[in-house]
DNA sequence: ACCGTAGCACTAACGGTTAGCTTTATGTAT
DNA sequence: ATACATAAAGCTAACCGTTAGTGCTACGGT
């Protein structure tokens, strides 16, 4: 996106993707745990400790753009018109997300995912993060403390939905049975 | 509590119980991190192989009786009498496992796990396994398919509580502020 | 042209975990 | 009682993810 950048910064971008690039091929070649570290820093000609300069960890690999889906939370929080509100919008922003991630191209590496406990592990810490960023959004966006209870809730119910619809047979229709419970929810606390 | 067993096995439970004893023991004296596994063999004079077919990792060494908090949910729910509604049931087991945890004795213990990335990590994949179990029971008591989406969301709900109410400044506080929103999303959904 | 430093390489090691195999002790059948 | 089968524990050696320490090289700002 952003190419004008210093000759520096753009060869170490290019490093970053070759390295997530040639990981998720030899992943998905010969399976997540056939693979080693040292396979993957080989196979995309750099050292072992630049793999790691570039990603915490060896499941980091796999998650590459994961902030996209913190930031797709907090902007949907953040980013709304004054009158639109706010558990439809993350109604809205979890079937995207859910939709992103049920698309057939996706397949290959959801199937990856759910049958390395690592991974799904990984995805799961991932998740709580997501629900303190979101918390924090919505405490902003309501002009509560950040600590408060009801908004750290909601926002794990949230990814909650995100969690329990894709292992549903029909995600798109749990989102929607999981969120009138969670606007159920909403409007029982002191807030809503 | 269960004496009369086989010589083999209570050797067994007593080599069991002995690393727990050492590993925690350890783990205070010296911090959780500085401690490493090949100690704990040491110190409870046993081999690093067994220890590691007492124990699945590291972490379990911490959450020995975890088994406990699982089974206690499940019961919760499938012991309780006909007119016991199920939502205050989980209500007040949530309760008493707060309580537990927040008992003075526990801190040591909360205060190593709380500064340990690691263990916080497993504890949260802790819940999630209590969080199925707990579905299955709920779809259980009410003759559901174990998939039901309501089912499945009411249990992260309630596992949720647990974890929010713990970092709450008022724990008992909290787990009622929460149970009020899990009540009315579950009066919300398809089974409510 | 020069210097500070970011990025990367290399080696070596640490620490959790597992495999392979041997030994000891227990329960059971003869 | 004896012998066999097997569970529990042991030992060694390694695997694998990850990090520390160190130095080199090339880029970017002055």
């Amino acid at each position: 996106m952003n190419e004008p950048a210093g000759r520096r910064e753009r060869k170490k971008a290019a490093t970053r993707q070759k390295i997530a690039d040639t990981a998720l091929r030899l992943f998905l070649e010969r399976g997540y745990g056939a693979v080693g570290i040292r396979d993957v820093a080989a196979e995309a000609d750099v050292a072992v400790t630049t793999l790691f300069s570039h990603f915490a960890s060896k499941e980091a690999l796999v998650f590459e753009q994961d902030q996209g889906f913190e930031q797709g939370l907090v902007r949907a929080v953040a980013d709304r018109t004054p009158d639109d509100p706010l558990i439809p919008a993350l109604r809205r922003e979890i079937h995207a997300q859910v939709r992103h991630c049920a698309a057939p191209g996706a397949a290959p590496v959801r199937n990856m995912i759910d049958s390395s406990p690592s991974l799904r592990e990984y995805e799961e810490s991932m998740r709580l993060r997501h629900a303190e960023s979101l918390a924090a959004a919505i405490a902003a966006d309501l002009g509560v403390p950040e600590t408060s209870t009801a908004c750290r809730t909601i926002a794990r119910f949230a990814t909650d939905a995100y969690a329990l619809a894709r292992e549903a047979a029909d995600p798109q229709a749990a989102v929607d049975e999981i969120f009138r419970m969670i606007e159920a929810a909403w409007e029982a606390s002191r807030l809503g």
